[in-house]
DNA sequence: ATTTGATGCGCAATCGATTGCATTATTGTG
DNA sequence: CACAATAATGCAATCGATTGCGCATCAAAT
């Protein structure tokens, strides 16, 4: 039993493929009394369309590419099933791949979506990524492509991020609120806009407030869990150590949590912390850690409208910029006045 | 400038297309001659296959459909990793679906596989489905099904998965070995396979050490944290509660972790605590959660070299079950003696 | 010198749907 | 009733690579 194509109800309805081809795709000059004829049979004859086919002569696949460093971050996958759900509303298929922040398979991947000949790309840019021509390769070929969160200044790209100068302002402002003077910032690799954002966002905190930025305070690294306990070992040893963190992740805000914790110190009393992601794990550690949402559902929505307007009208291209405002979830981690308890999920 | 194709090749050296086709296929019964020279061209033109056409000729796509639950645990994600790799190496790309654990869901993304007419489906099956006949879907259509973890017995289907029953009576065996005696266990709904064999190995490890099963410590549900968070505090409220919880998910353990420090509980002097999936965070809560870990990386590579195998020859189905040997990952959540500190990650 | 076999390549059909243009059916209008 | 206008369908090329079969060439073997 071969697949059943248009020819099949065609001869059974002594009609030709072409008319069978239209009425499945509603063309208006195909008659409702064909098209009811040629839609029963097709179900009759349990059809299903050969997309290959049709993308082979129509140029078009219906399908999106994703790339993104990992899809265990919640973060990540939580994106990716908005992009999902807006993308399928649209008939659009969607194909993920993940880069392990390595430029080298971030390329490779590229390379597969050209090759399955996707009719877009989301993507968020590895950690690694300094050369960016495997993404004007798509472009070049006039498929539109859409940055979100990790994004690079590219011709003919959209982009879709937070504003992560005012998501670290407003964490370090929070912990200056709560009392805290002496604030150590534990920053991710500066090539990185976002990292370069926080960073910028916490120093200007510091400044409006009138708090003298501390060198010995600051810690650049690939902040991951690593890199926070490494970085809070290395505080604790100042002869004046810090009294809160802000970490530009979350994974290094966790290091800390734990470093902390094995020095027998309290949290938030000696040593408040704040991360930055809201990661799926930092509502359920001990305490609490305070975060910065990213707004995961959001911008995947917005990518994906964002890749379906492009589609739409080639013609006339318009480089989207969209900032969104992150927003800042106050758990135990930087909570002294526990008089009132505001954590708030969305 | 339009795409170059085997045409444009061919018309360049004065040869047909098929010679082409056959040089970049690297066909023996091209001269190498011939071959430098098309492969030469191909480069110099930025020649790319247009893999729908050649698809569509040989009802080969050369990619992988995945289904899979989530993609934000890492068990889930790092079997993909490891599916990615062993497929890739064998040029296949990977096509990534999530079905949130939704039947519904699932149901729709083996369609778009089917539509993708990718060249053979690896899933895990989703928590709600009870209805297997989308995956039959693929079987009949000849479409090559391997599921793991998650795992039903279908037609024509094969498996890999852990032996779920070793695990939890190992767990539970070290948890006696620890000298608790009132062990709770949260079994995860039974009509899922795995569920049913982690409760079977819990209570089997309780028989074979003289230990009476107590029906006041056992509770079913989805195992996710407020679940664990439920589950412990109406324990706590038995009049003699138990010295020790074995989850059969880590959020359970997590949940219920989150509940005993709440009440001021130790862990494990008081109530010991396992787990079972080793997700990420387990390593860096505090204590550090002893689980069980699935050996993801092992099996992705065997799901994905049983699909290649099965690839290869369509003609002999050989239906292969495979189940893996769990690894009882202990840390301090379970660690009375904190004598010996064990520790070990893969 | 002829046969045999291997080697290298071309011809043309094919995969299944799409689509511009041509053609036929249908309806309405004067 | 004729003729235009419109609606509905058919024709045939096309997308780009693959592949079975056939033909030619050439070296080795008889």
């Amino acid at each position: 039993m071969s697949k059943t194509t248009i020819y099949d109800i065609a001869s059974e309805l002594n009609i030709t493929p072409s008319t069978v081809s239209r009425a499945l795709s509603n063309h208006p000059r195909i008659s409702a009394r064909t098209k009811k004829a040629v839609r029963e049979v097709a179900t009759r004859l349990n059809y299903r369309q050969n997309s290959i086919a049709a993308a082979l002569r129509s140029g078009k696949t219906n399908m999106l590419g994703i790339v993104v460093p990992t899809t265990d971050r919640s973060f990540f996958s939580s994106v990716i099933r908005s992009i999902e759900q807006v993308a399928t509303a649209s008939e659009y298929n969607v194909m993920i791949t993940q880069s392990n922040d390595q430029e080298k398979m971030e390329r490779s991947n590229i390379e597969a979506l050209l090759r399955a000949q996707v009719d877009g790309v989301i993507a968020s840019i590895s950690r690694e990524t300094s050369d960016y021509s495997h993404f004007r390769k798509l472009t070049d070929n006039g498929i539109p492509l859409v940055l979100f969160d990790r994004v690079a200044d590219l011709n003919h790209t959209s982009i879709v991020r937070i504003d992560d100068y005012r998501g670290a302002y407003e964490a370090t402002a929070h912990l200056i609120a709560q009392g805290c003077s002496r604030i150590a910032h534990f920053a991710g690799q500066q090539k990185l806009d976002i990292y370069q954002q926080r960073f910028r966002g916490y120093k200007d905190a510091l400044q409006d407030h009138r708090i003298a930025f501390d060198e010995a305070l600051l810690h650049y690294s690939n902040v991951k869990i690593e890199d926070g306990r490494a970085g809070m070992n290395t505080l604790l040893r100042l002869k004046s150590p810090p009294d809160a963190v802000f970490a530009a992740s979350d994974y290094a805000a966790i290091g800390a949590m734990q470093v902390l914790k094995e020095k027998g110190k309290r949290i938030p009393e000696d040593v408040a912390l704040i991360g930055f992601m809201n990661e799926t794990f930092t509502s359920f550690v001990d305490p609490g850690l305070t975060t910065v949402d990213q707004l995961s559902k959001k911008m995947g929505e917005i990518a994906a409208s964002t890749f379906l307007e492009q589609v739409e009208c080639p013609d006339e291209f318009v480089s989207k910029k969209i900032i969104l405002s992150p927003k800042l979830i106050v758990r135990g981690s930087s909570l002294k006045a526990d008089s009132s308890s505001m954590e708030s999920n969305s």
